[in-house]
DNA sequence: GCTTGGAGGCGTCACGCCGC
DNA sequence: GCGGCGTGACGCCTCCAAGC
């Protein structure tokens, strides 16, 4: 449903309630073409189909921000926590404090080993400009291009994911805040009219 | 204490969109 | 047309609470 929120109509190319239903949807077209041959293919390309693209969050929050007084966009840069700009340097270890799912806190002690490995593929080095393609001439020199631009796609992505998530987040707190006013408007909204009623129709004793 | 299931986070891959 | 970005999906991990 996060798609269709009054007055956004941010519909979903495919489906309206995207969120829990979609993977049901998924599963049941899934099943129709089991019969199919090369099923793992359509399969995937079905599933792609479904889940085609969406406007970012930021762009819908901006737009809903405008159509909203009251919400807040969701900034080009990260603004709130984190001043910093975005370098490698800001690949060191998140933050300090995560919350659990019961609303617990953990030190960044506990983080987990696969998360702290995460960090050391921050960008090779310092040589991440070395050298330029054209300077290149033995395939090892080759292969090491090629694999420095990929640990930095990596990185670039990585970060670009938790942002993502981040983003995510917020959007989905954002519309959270928007149903509880929109709840207390419409309760509003209805005691108006209850007396309204009351007051357009006198008791006939 | 052990097991199990759910929640939440992370890294990576794949792919559509967009700006150049 | 191409490269970079944003995001869904997937698989993995940790943490926690409940049940035994």
């Amino acid at each position: 449903m996060w798609w269709h929120q009054h007055n956004l109509c941010f519909r979903h190319p495919v489906e309206e309630d995207y969120s829990g239903d979609l993977e049901e949807k998924v599963a049941t077209i899934a099943e129709k073409d089991e019969s199919a041959e090369s099923e793992g293919v359509i399969d995937s390309h079905k599933r792609r189909e479904i889940l085609s693209r969406r406007p970012s969050y930021r762009k819908i929050l901006n737009e809903l921000s405008s159509d909203v007084p009251g919400v807040p966009k969701i900034e080009e840069e990260k603004s709130e926590e984190e001043g910093t700009p975005p370098n490698i340097a800001t690949m060191a270890v998140p933050t300090s404090i995560y919350q659990t799912s019961t609303g617990q806190y953990t030190a960044t002690g506990d983080m987990p080993t696969y998360q702290i490995r995460a960090p050391t593929t921050a960008l090779p080095q310092g040589v991440v400009m070395a050298a330029s393609p054209g300077s290149l001439h033995s395939p090892q020199q080759l292969a090491e291009e090629a694999t420095r631009k990929r640990e930095l796609r990596l990185m670039k992505n990585r970060e670009a994911a938790k942002e993502c998530r981040r983003r995510k987040k917020e959007y989905v707190k954002c519309l959270e805040s928007r149903v509880a006013v929109l709840e207390v408007q419409n309760k509003k909204l209805i005691e108006e009219l209850e007396t309204l009623k009351d007051i357009c129709s006198p008791k006939t004793d």
